[in-house]
This record gives structure tokens, C-alpha cells and sequence, in this order.
DNA sequence: AATTTAAATGAATTATTATTCATTTATACA
DNA sequence: TGTATAAATGAATAATAATTCATTTAAATT
């Protein structure tokens, strides 16, 4: 009976408030700007979101969701450790590479102090599945004896830096600098 | 002939800046919330910056070179690779410990937007040393052949985001852990 | 084709927050 | 002790940005 929500109107705004926040940090994703840049009123996007906190917190939800899916897409528990490993660690790897406005906007977005405590909850869960394959990696003696927690932080810092400094240097990776990388890691990680 | 500017209300000020960003995030440092905190009227912050952006440039810069002194403070070039490599790593490593409010900050800030470009090539500057040392650690054949520059963000990145992780989750890190990151990373990036 | 419904608009409003400035206060120096 | 000077104050103002809402538009159903 009644007209439809534009899916491609959505998609807009999501793709724009990376590429705002890419362009001149968060300081600069306004919600006007987001509205002009990506063809629609402001009052549009009050009608998808009920706030701008509520606009920024789905979009956080949706990102996280979308990396998980990616790192874990080809992942197969009876492969080998290492390859198992190794794909997620490119999958990741060239995620953040192919997309770093989404990793630079989860990342700032999770200090931002918008972002509330059911979501980061929500999102963490997202990633249960890692959580156990590095413990199993672990009781397995493939990894050093450290939490999980550390190894995940250590692996997803260094990636995210990486990736902000080419990012910022409009470097391209070639394959053997990924390849000199991941071998970095895991030799660090590795039993 | 005049009345002298009170150097505890500036420092009261930049301890302020840091303790409400790590409360709650970059978009709850406020001028007003920050004079409240610091007891001083919000005019006196402009008594001693002309604008909130200037205020958070200069203690940007001002961190940015305490880090830096702190990490090179007893850096000997005489001293063995693998001995200077190790005190840089955790001079760094404990001033992130002590103080996550300030690399919070300084993480944060080089991506709000607000930072001018003066002040990001400027503080690099502060850090040239420690190109020079890694640059030199890759010729005599004691760190993988690497550019200097992706050694430091891996290293930077992973210490940043362990110290994030243990800062939320409140963890406070033994020596033994310390340890064991360091080993981890020097085995990463060791030839 | 007419009708219904909700999407979409964007100017106006409200809310928030940075900044100013007339006034007061504290210090250094004569 | 008095005076000059600049620090400090904080209510008032200006600037910025989020949100609302009366109106228009487009799709779906009859």
C-alpha cells in the first residue's frame, strides 16, 4: 500500500560516512554533510535512524559483522593450523587493505564514546569462533602459551597499523610484502 | 610588572583533556567540561590557547615529545643491538602502561581531523632517531629486511592495542608477560 | 485512475558547545 | 602602600550542528 524504503538510499549513507570520516576524521561526520554528500535531505536520515548515535552504532554493528563473515568465510576446522591461520590472517590482512575506511571507522568508533556497552558486547561475539581457534592453538602447542586475548590484540594492532600507515602513504602492497609480514607474525606466535 | 600565569592551572588543564578522553571518549572532551574539571573558568583556557583546536594541537605535540624523551632517555648507541632494542621496547611499552590516557590521546588525535599538518610532519621528526636505529639494525643484518617505517607501525600497533586491551579490561600486566610480548616481537623481526 | 500510505524533503527550530568580553583579582615592581 | 599589568572569571553571545515537522512526492493496491 505504501511507498518503500530506497535500499540504495541506505547504502549511500553508509558509504558516505566512511568516506567522510576517511577524508577529515570523525570530527568531521556531520549529519548534514552525510545528507548532501549522499543525495538525500537531512530529514531522510531520521527516517532510517533515529539519531545519529543510533545512524554510526548500526553502521558499527553491520561493519563488524561484515569482517567477521569475510575472515571466517573459507575457514574449515579439519585444514592444517597453519593454513587455517595463514587464511584468516590474509583474509583480514586484505580486508583491511581493500576497505580501510571500515577498519579506521570501527576502530575510532569503539573510543568514540558513543558507542554503548550492548553493542560492543554484541560485536565481540561476532568473533567467539577466533577465540577458540587460537586457544585450540594454543592447547595444541602450535602457539605460545599466551591468552588468547593478547595474541588477538597483538596480531590486530600490528595489521591495523600496517594498514593506516600504507593507507596514509598510499602504499600498495605487493605480495611479498604480505607474504614478509604474515611471516613476521607467525614466526613471532608460533611454537 | 603583571601578574604571572599560574603553570599549575595549564597542567591541571592537559591532565583534565586526557582524564575526560579516556572517560568517555573524544566526543565528550567539552571547553566547559574541561574548565569545570580543572577548576578554572572555560575563558582561562583561552587565556592560554586561542581555540579548543590549538589547545589539543599543543598537547599533542608536547606528549608526542615526552614520548619520544622518554623512549631514547637512555638509548646508548655504543650499547649492543639487541640490548638497545630491548629498553626502547620497554621504555615505550611501560610509558603506554603508566600512561594510556596519553597514548590514547595521541592515537586518537592523528586521526580526529583536528590535527594540523605542521604538527603531524613536526612530531615525526621527534621520532627520527628511531628510523635511523631500525634502519641500521636492517644493514648489519639483525632485523629482517623490512622497511623501517612497516617494522615501526607493527611494533607500535601491537603494543598500542594490547595496552588498550588490558587498560578496558583493567588487567595489570606482570613482568613475565612483558616478557613474553617482547620475545614475541623481537622473534618476529629478528634475522 | 483514484486512493492510501509511508518515504522524502529542507527550511525552521532546538540543542549543544565554543568563544567573547566587561569586570574583578592577584602579583610584581616602583 | 600604590599602581600598572595581565591573569582570571563566568554570564552572555555566537557558531555550529542535530533534529523536527508541515508539506510534497512516489509507489503499491484497489
Amino acid at each position: 500500500m505504501s511507498r518503500p524504503k530506497n535500499e540504495e538510499k541506505l547504502h549511500a549513507i553508509h558509504r558516505v560516512v566512511l568516506k567522510l570520516l576517511v577524508r577529515s576524521g570523525f570530527s568531521s561526520v556531520k549529519m548534514a554533510d552525510i545528507a548532501k554528500e549522499a543525495g538525500v535531505a537531512s530529514g531522510t536520515l531520521y527516517i532510517y535512524y533515529s539519531s545519529k548515535e543510533g545512524l554510526l552504532n548500526a553502521l558499527f554493528v553491520l561493519t563488524k559483522q561484515e569482517i567477521a563473515q569475510h575472515m571466517f568465510r573459507m575457514f574449515d576446522p579439519k585444514e592444517d593450523y597453519l593454513i587455517s591461520f595463514r587464511n584468516m590472517w590474509f583474509a583480514y590482512m586484505q580486508y583491511c587493505i581493500d576497505f580501510p575506511e571500515k577498519m579506521l571507522f570501527v576502530e575510532q568508533f569503539l573510543y568514540s564514546g558513543l558507542i554503548t556497552a550492548e553493542n560492543i558486547e554484541r560485536t565481540e561475539l561476532f568473533f567467539e569462533p577466533l577465540n577458540t581457534f587460537l586457544d585450540t592453538g594454543r592447547k595444541k602447542k602450535y602457539l605460545l602459551n599466551i591468552d588468547a586475548a593478547l595474541l588477538k590484540a597483538s596480531m590486530a594492532g600490528s595489521i591495523h597499523e600496517l594498514v593506516k600507515w600504507m593507507h596514509s602513504q598510499q602504499i600498495k602492497p605487493n605480495n611479498s610484502l604480505l607474504e614478509n609480514l604474515f611471516r613476521l607474525q607467525w614466526k613471532g606466535i608460533s611454537l
